[in-house]
This record gives C-alpha cells, sequence and structure tokens, in this order.
DNA sequence: AAGGCGTGGAT
DNA sequence: TATCCAAGCCT
C-alpha cells in the first residue's frame, strides 16, 4: 500500500550526487569526522555524536557550538559525565532551553556507564532504549557513529523529500510516506555521511523560505521545483495562536549583593532549574500582590516587566525588588547566591531576565 | 496521541 | 514588532 504510493512517487535522484555535493560542501562542525578523514579510517566518538545530536534536537547549530566544546571540556568521555553532579549538568546546559534534555542525558551517561561499561549500544534498537533518545536521535547515532543503514529523518530531511517529491500530505500525516522515501535512498555504503548531507543540504540549500534551487546538487530531480511548489513544502497545519500569562518574580538583594534565589520542581516547565522567588502564572493573575512575597520586605516595583515567549504561551512578569538586611535567613529551600556566583547558577534565560531588571544591570548573556 | 516543553536568529 | 522555526522527545 504504502510501497505503491512510494512507487508511484518515482523518485530519481542518486544518493551518490549527493555524497558528492557534501565531499566538497560539508559544513565543518566540532562533533563532526570530515568525509576526508572519514576516507582515511577517522571514525568518530559516540559519546561526542550522541552528545552533539541531544543537543541540537530542536535547537540551532549556532547556539549549540559553545556549549558542545564547554561539555566536552568539562566532562571529555561518558564516564565523567555519568560521574557528574546532576546540579553541575543543569549549570552548564542552563540558556540551551528544553531542560529536560538535561535531566535525561545525565541519567543516560548513568545508564551507558553503569550497564554497558561506557560504551553505547551500536544499533538503532539498543540506542532507542536510552532515555533521551527517540527515533531520530537512535537513527542519526547509528549511522553517523556506527555506520549502520539507518533511515534518519529530521525536520531537514523532511523538507527535502517532500520537495524532491512533490508531495503535499501535510505534517504530520506525511511522515510514514516520508519515511519509506528516506528508507529507499539511503545507501549501503556510507550511510552517515548521506544523513548528514541531507541535513546539511537542508540547511543551507533547500530552506524553509528562498531555497537555493540553482545550488542544489538534486535541482534536476526535484518535482517541488518543476511544479513551483517547493517553497511552499512541506505543507502544515496552522500553529494555535499563544495565549499571554503573567505572573510575579521577587528579587532580594542582601547588603553584600547576595540574590535569594530556589529551585523550581524536578520536572515540568524549566524543572530542576533555580530562580529568584515567582508567582504562579496564569491569564488572570495579578502584578501588583504581595501576598506571594517570600520575605516581608520592602518591595518596590520594577519600572519595566520581563517579556518572553515560551513554546506554548507569552509570559509577562513583573518584577519587584527589595533590599535585605545582611543578617535575613533564606527561607526553606531557598539560599543567598553571592555576586560571584550568579553567572553560574541554572538559570534560564527568562530567569536571567527577570534579575537583570530586579538587579538593575544587563543581563548576563546565556553562556 | 496531541500537547507540553526554551531559546535566539532570521525575516 | 510579530511570527516562524531549528539535527524531537516524553507522556
Amino acid at each position: 500500500m504504502l510501497g505503491q504510493a512510494v512507487d508511484r512517487m518515482n523518485i530519481t535522484a542518486n544518493p551518490a550526487e549527493l555524497l558528492t555535493w557534501y565531499d566538497r560542501h560539508a559544513r565543518r562542525l566540532p562533533w563532526r569526522v570530515p568525509p576526508e578523514d572519514r576516507a582515511h579510517g577517522v571514525v568518530p566518538d559516540p559519546y561526542r555524536v550522541w552528545l552533539s545530536e541531544v543537543m541540537l534536537q530542536q535547537t540551532t547549530v549556532a547556539a549549540v557550538r559553545s556549549y558542545f566544546e564547554a561539555f566536552t571540556k568539562k566532562w571529555p568521555t561518558v564516564k565523567a559525565l555519568a560521574r557528574a553532579a546532576e546540579e553541575d549538568v543543569m549549570k552548564a546546559w542552563a540558556g540551551l532551553g528544553y531542560y529536560s534534555r538535561a535531566r535525561n542525558l545525565k541519567k543516560c551517561a548513568e545508564t551507558v556507564a553503569d550497564d554497558f561499561g561506557g560504551r553505547f549500544p551500536d544499533d538503532e534498537d539498543g540506542l532507542r532504549q536510552l532515555p533521551g533518545v527517540g527515533p531520530y536521535t537512535a537513527a542519526a547515532i547509528a549511522a553517523i557513529a556506527f555506520d549502520r543503514k539507518a533511515a534518519v529523518v529530521d525536520g531537514n530531511i523532511e523538507r527535502v523529500m517532500t520537495r524532491l517529491a512533490a508531495l503535499e500530505t501535510p505534517l504530520p500525516q506525511a511522515k510514514p510516506q516520508i519515511r519509506a522515501l528516506v528508507e529507499k535512498l539511503t545507501p549501503e555504503g556510507r550511510p552517515g555521511d548521506f544523513a548528514q548531507a541531507m541535513m546539511d543540504l537542508g540547511a543551507t540549500i533547500c530552506t524553509p523560505r528562498k531555497p537555493a534551487c540553482a545550488l542544489c546538487p538534486w535541482t534536476s530531480h526535484c518535482a517541488g521545483r518543476k511544479q513551483g511548489i517547493a517553497e511552499s513544502l512541506p505543507r502544515k497545519a496552522p500553529k494555535a495562536e499563544k495565549p499571554t500569562r503573567k505572573g510575579m518574580a521577587f528579587v532580594a538583594i542582601r547588603e553584600d549583593g547576595a540574590v535569594l534565589l530556589r529551585r523550581r520542581p524536578p520536572r515540568g516547565l524549566l524543572g530542576g532549574m533555580s530562580e529568584p522567588p515567582t508567582t504562579p502564572w496564569s491569564e488572570e493573575a495579578e502584578t501588583d500582590n504581595l501576598g506571594h512575597a517570600p520575605l516581608p520586605l520592602e518591595w518596590q516595583r520594577s519600572a519595566a516587566d520581563v517579556r518572553h515567549t515560551f513554546t506554548h504561551f507569552h509570559l509577562e512578569m513583573a518584577v519587584w525588588r527589595a533590599k535585605a538586611p545582611s543578617d535575613t535567613a533564606a527561607p526553606d529551600g531557598h539560599w543567598w547566591s553571592p555576586p560571584a556566583d550568579l553567572d553560574g547558577e541554572a538559570l534560564p534565560t527568562v530567569m536571567r531576565k527577570a534579575l537583570a531588571e530586579g538587579i538593575g544591570k544587563p543581563a548576563a548573556k546565556a553562556r
């Protein structure tokens, strides 16, 4: 059934043409073994492949680079990462987003170190069992690190394939057809380079807007281009509008400059990360009700609110600040973070914005 | 199985 | 300024 539909799509593109393009145009990335080194027998380190793939989930190469460098410097092996304190992993991940990835990263490292002697499973099924490793990541690691002929499908590859086949079925319904096409196209030789070539093509040539079809190695095979609909693919359902929630943040500053922080609950939004005390956020919330203040101090509202957009809602947070005497005890579950420690705390970006507004200095750039 | 889950860059 | 979206996973 699906096979017939795929056959009718009649892909004429050849993996060899894409690999030739990749040999000349592969992006140089810190976690990647370039094709010429690959040809001389250099093999990628599964730890680095895994770490980069998790960081790259829904995250741009530009954002990942410095985090990848910091992580591999601090924790050169999966065993080193397994031995790290989770708190330190969250601090190092702060600013990168989707914090469940960091929690799963630590769990996964422990599994690999404790149950597999520090060696990653070398096939898709084994990798798929690891926390934080889904269908895409398992296939990518299997292909790139272990030379397995795995069908790697990410957002780039969905775009490339729907255009190549002029596939007008909207996502996510088109996913099975796309997978079938990728399985047919993936070569026995160099499956990892093929996957990376498809992703590079999607990232640099077959871009969401204004694709550079003139530079594409597959331009003559592209049904979407022939039909003049390439740029409109893949089709997607329109996204739901984001509601706006409101809340308050309380920035208490001790005379020595220390700021009062606490830890958020271990799961859910910004789970396990640190913050100045905040109220719950809702569409109806008041932003001038001091009932939730962590300490009985003289609170003053900061001039500007913090605006921040999460995946599924906008947040407007009023920032209230107060000076605290030097002998003020931190409430249960809270601690005073001295200025020298603040940059290193596990503070997500939205909370760095709140602190910057409360303290009255520019936000430390997320690392 | 649809919705929760971050952030910054491009347009 | 507002919207889109990037190498997805989990429940």
